[in-house]
DNA sequence: GAGTTTGAAACT
DNA sequence: CAGTTTCAAACTC
């Protein structure tokens, strides 16, 4: 379903709207499409008369059932490098984020309690079919043999010594870096705990195991891409800036995405709780339903322009549903 | 313990 | 490189 927009891209849209909306002053303004001249929708006066907007919205049954997971038929394939290039204007400053360095987190530097080198409280293995070959083997990706372990035909062992050592090669040839800590390599001059490549998460919140970051007792940070990320600074409210920066990609922008440049500007002018988070359901529903209106475009044989405006309209209604829901 | 969910790793 | 599949662990019941 993020196909058609990129989730980085929707994120950073539906962020930047909210901002928007809370801050009540500016306007959404969109390119309608390259080849057309600059056309700016203004989706806040349709919010003017929240009722009658949504009752106008009682037949659409896309809108009526956001959040939940609609069946899309079939695939659209739009000219993706077309709808970049009618992005979300700003201007283009080259402001960089600057991380707030005094909100330093107090490393428990006192040492973790190293476990005592003799038990090797290494976490079995139950590996079935990788032969503890390949790093979805906790032990093969620690460069530890199996020992103890539950896997079956388990080639992690100094009798396997050859095929072991080709398949740490393989490794390394796809990721020089495989069998390197993924935390903790704290480069001097890093004043933060650096963290690893950052995680993907889309469902977790960051807040299950199955998240990296959280399973290392890490916050995430810009280089994570999650969704719904809930893995940060545990008191938001003395940061809303940065929590909330969290949400955009940042590791991707390399510094000058003006979505991400113009959220800064607006940031400062937000009352810190009325910023309003999306979930991973909230942005996949999104998506959903903006699918279904370029399809539904598509379809109809309607120009690009119109599709665009239909689907900027419903992602305006999702909004508001999530806004009001 | 069986079955499901999850996201990294692997693959194409 | 992006989309898809595989995998073993985390999680749920
Ligand atoms: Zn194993
Ligand atoms: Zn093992
Ligand atoms: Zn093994
Ligand atoms: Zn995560
Ligand atoms: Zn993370
Ligand atoms: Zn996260």
């Amino acid at each position: 379903e993020l196909k058609f927009l990129r989730r980085k891209l929707i994120i950073s849209y539906l962020f930047q709207v909210i901002c928007q909306l809370e801050g009540g002053t500016q306007i959404l303004c969109i390119n309608n499409c390259a080849t057309q001249e600059l056309k700016p929708v203004y989706l806040l006066p349709q919010y003017q008369d929240q009722h009658n907007y949504l009752q106008s919205d009682v037949g659409n049954p896309v809108t009526a059932v956001l959040g939940q997971y609609l069946p899309v038929s079939g695939k659209l394939d739009l000219n993706e490098q077309e709808f970049e290039h009618g992005s979300l204007q700003s201007v283009a400053s080259t402001a960089t984020f600057q991380p707030e360095s005094n909100l330093q987190v107090k490393v428990p530097s006192a040492g973790l309690p190293c476990r005592s080198g003799f038990t090797k409280s290494k976490k079995p293995c139950n590996c079935t079919k990788s032969q503890c070959l390949k790093l979805y083997c906790d032990c093969f990706a620690n460069g530890d043999f199996c020992c103890n372990c539950n896997c079956n035909n388990c080639y992690n062992n100094p009798l396997h010594e050859t095929e072991r050592f080709k398949a740490i090669k393989v490794c390394l040839d796809r990721n020089p870096e495989a069998f390197l800590p993924k935390i903790g390599q704290t480069k001097l001059g890093e004043v933060k705990p650096h963290h690893n490549k950052g995680c993907n998460c889309r469902r977790s919140g960051c807040l299950k195991n199955y998240c990296e970051c959280f399973e290392a007792k890490i916050m995430c940070s810009s280089i994570c891409k999650c969704i719904g990320c809930k893995n940060y600074e545990e008191s938001p409210d003395k940061n809303p800036q940065l929590t909330a920066l969290n949400y955009m990609d940042i590791g991707s922008n390399e510094g000058n995405n003006p979505v991400l440049t113009s959220a800064l500007e607006i940031l400062p002018k937000l009352e810190k709780d009325r910023l309003r988070y999306l979930s991973w359901e909230e942005v996949k529903a999104t998506c959903t339903c903006l699918l279904v209106q370029a399809e539904e475009a598509e379809k109809r044989g309607y120009s690009d322009c119109l599709g665009e405006r239909m689907i900027m309209e419903e992602f305006g209604r999702c909004l508001s549903q999530i806004l009001h829901a």
